[in-house]
DNA sequence: CCCGGTGGAGAACGAGCGTTCTCTACCGCG
DNA sequence: CGCGGTAGAGAACGCTCGTTCTCCACCGGG
């Protein structure tokens, strides 16, 4: 611990945050605590990201990365436009199931922030704009009605607000199903 | 203002806390704003509410009572069945519209407290299975198949998030020709 | 007119927490 | 061996806020 690389330590106190911010809130989780889940000290959490608003910043923007890489990873090992589209789902559905699930980050953090800080609400944007777009990209590869891609969306979304309140992953089930009947509507 | 009604108190206790938490969110509204906005001392509003989890209780559950009626009282002005189903649509785009719409009080509740009020999470969920079971009795009368009423409910869950994140009127009206279409799937 | 009690205004208290500061140990270098 | 500088541990600071307390004005009953 003595001598911790920054990119070493900046992992650690991403790693923590992610955990914590995650699995209980972002305003009940003070700097004190994260400075002991990572190891890291407060005077270097503080060289690293300068306040606690530009550590949440840091989380949302490398689980923003990591988040959409799964799913496309996931989705990309299907073959078919439309297998893929449904494929997305599938993958919520695996995710929903995953131990320490809490919902959708984006949702909860914007939730909690949404009205305070304006770059993390900027941030949640960014995420959502960016998960659309790429439904928009598997609904262009099917060659289906671009209004699909908002439609599949809303599903989306819709399932990760249930299964976050209701920790079930029924909600992915149902919203695939739902896409399935899309798919197939004219 | 001398000789205040406990209930006329407790209205308007209550109308000053909706307008701040919807608004601004709720940790970030102490009890002395709420005060200076009701005019109901502190004193008086430990009276009615013993603690500030009480208040955001009775503000949730009084909000459900009056967001349920609304709607019901809107999609029960239509005729036929499926039309009922498309004016819940129709009424999310009125409401997504309202001067100071700033999403779900739910979900923005439970984004900020589920994790440390057992009680605000409760009653998040009571709320939404509230809804969803309304959706369900609409289904039931159009004698269509019962899966319809989760699905439906994802596509409304999604477009209030998405609302929420956006401040646009545009997820309800793709919500509602997801909807559409879903109505029309065998 | 006096008096007890009710209610309001606002101070006070105590805890939590973001952020900074102090002190000390250690390490590489001359 | 001495020294400057870096890093960590943890105290300290300042602010916010939920909750309670103090003080005083008012009001109805004897």
């Amino acid at each position: 611990m003595a001598v911790m690389d920054s990119a070493v330590a900046r992992e650690q106190a991403l790693d923590a945050a992610e955990e914590l911010f995650y699995g209980r809130g972002i305003q009940s989780v003070g700097m004190d605590e994260i400075r002991g889940a990572s190891g890291v000290s407060l005077k270097r959490l503080y060289q690293l990201f300068p306040s606690k608003e530009q550590l949440v910043e840091a989380y949302l923007e490398r689980r923003d990365v990591r988040w959409r890489g799964r799913l496309a990873e996931f989705v990309e090992r299907r073959e078919g436009p439309e297998a893929r589209i449904l494929a997305v789902f599938d993958w919520l559905e695996l995710w929903f199931g995953e131990d320490g699930f809490r919902g959708c980050a984006w949702m909860n953090s914007y939730g909690e922030l949404g009205t305070s800080s304006t770059r993390v609400a900027a941030q949640v944007r960014a995420h959502k704009r960016a998960f659309r777009e790429y439904l928009a990209g598997l609904v262009a590869d099917a060659a289906l009605p671009g209004a699909r891609a908002g439609q599949l969306f809303l599903l989306a979304e819709g399932a990760m607000a249930t299964a976050g309140i209701t920790r079930s992953t029924e909600p992915a089930r149902e919203a695939r199903e739902a896409a399935r009947l899309l798919l197939r509507a004219c």
